[in-house]
This record gives structure tokens, sequence and C-alpha cells, in this order.
DNA sequence: GTTAAACGCAATTAAACGGTTGCGTACAGC
DNA sequence: GCTGTACGCAACCGTTTAATTGCGTTTAAC
């Protein structure tokens, strides 16, 4: 399982548009190669390798080195548990809303 | 409806366990003040006072004056985006899974 | 074995962040 | 009207971040 605050490191990750298009573009489970994740962005291959690092070591992504080539892949469960995160306080708030609703209607 | 860059302030603003902490207190529903929110935090009232503001800047939170005290409330849509943001890209990987068995059970 | 592609490493820089401190102001209560 | 609480503002400081540049290393391909 994970404490709330471990999922911090992972929304930290994701906090920067740059690394959110990473993950949003390896999140078809294709492997690819810095260079061909760094072409078409607006900045050097060096900066691209600076989020990728970023991603791996949150634990969004997985690095194989194959060859001369290093191939980045997406890994699921950091995600995942960002998104239980999420949804834990998104139910918080919902049970708040029913509550607040409850005493309304026994006006 | 919300691009996915959009998101990314919103997991910036998530991306610090101080501010995950209060919102994650917030989504009570509960309106509270600074001092409040500050009682307990291992940090000054200022430094609360800036993350507090980070989360007002992302949306996450709402802050009404009341008399001298600031009150701040948990507003659910931003992080519900967030929330479909996360799903949308756990849905592709999804797919993508999906894709792979049907292959491998082709063979 | 040369060459060019794909990458890693290190130094550097400007800006943003997280946090503190000090001080001034608004306001509730007696 | 005074006093103390709850804030806001601004300066400041050390650290981290995002990004660049330059150079060296590995490796595929001819």
């Amino acid at each position: 399982m994970s404490k709330p605050e471990a999922s911090a490191g992972v929304f930290a990750a994701l906090g920067d548009p740059t690394r959110l298009a990473l993950v949003a573009r390896l999140s078809d489970g294709a492997s690819r190669s810095i260079t061909e994740l760094a072409s078409g962005a607006p900045m050097t291959r060096q900066a691209v390798t600076k989020h990728l690092e970023v991603l791996e070591n949150a634990g969004l992504v997985t690095r194989a080195r194959e060859g001369r080539e290093s191939r980045f892949v997406y890994a699921a469960e950091p995600l995942n548990e960002a998104r239980a995160c999420l949804e834990a306080i998104g139910a918080r708030w919902d049970e708040a809303l029913a509550r607040l609703k409850t005493m309304a209607e026994r006006d």
C-alpha cells in the first residue's frame, strides 16, 4: 500500500507539463529512446534526459539499456496509487456533500 | 473540459507533502482559518500561508475573509479534472495491455 | 578502422521554492 | 480606548530546479 505522503513525490513528478506529456505519451506501452522522446520537444535532449530521470526516480517510468540507446517504458503502479489518493480525497468530499444534503433535508 | 497541460499545475500544487496534507484535511468540507491549519504543522504560520496561496492559485482551495481571519474551503473541480487526467492515462495503459493480451492469445 | 549516432557526465546559470524573521495593520473583546 | 489575536507584506537566505553548453564514451554500420 502507500501512505498519502508517498504520492506527493509522484505528483511532483507529474507537476511539470513536459513530464506529464512524456508520461501520457509513454502510457501506450511502447518503449521509446531518448532522442525519440526529445525530437519535437522545444528543448535539448539533455533537458529531456533530466526529465526522464525525474520520472524514473518517481518510479513512473523504467529504463532499459539496449545497445547504444536507453529505452523508456511506462510503469503503472505509482500512477495508480496517485489516482487512489485523489479518489480518497474525492470520496471524502462526496461524503461531506452527502451529509450536508441529509442535514438540509432534515429541516 | 480541460487540456492535459492544465492539470500539470494542479499536480505541481499537490506535489508537496505539506500541501497534499492540507488538501486532504480540507476535503471534509469544513472551512478552517490559517492559524487553525498552521497549528500542529512543523513550520511557521507564514510558511503555511504561502502553501495556501499556492493551493488557491491552483484553484484547489477557496479563501473567504471573515472578520479578522481568512478561512479556506476545499474546491472540488480541479482535483476532479486531475483525477480524470490520471484515469485517461490509466485507461490508455489498460487498452495497451488488452491489445497485448489479444495478440498473445492469437498465437 | 572510421564515422556518425545515441548517450552520459560535469560545469554553469537564472529562476523558482520553501522557509524564516521582522514589522505593520485590522479587528474582536473587555 | 487598549490589548491581544489573526493576518498581510516584504526582505532575505539557502537549496533545488529547469535548462544550456561542451566534451567524452560507447556502439552500430559501412
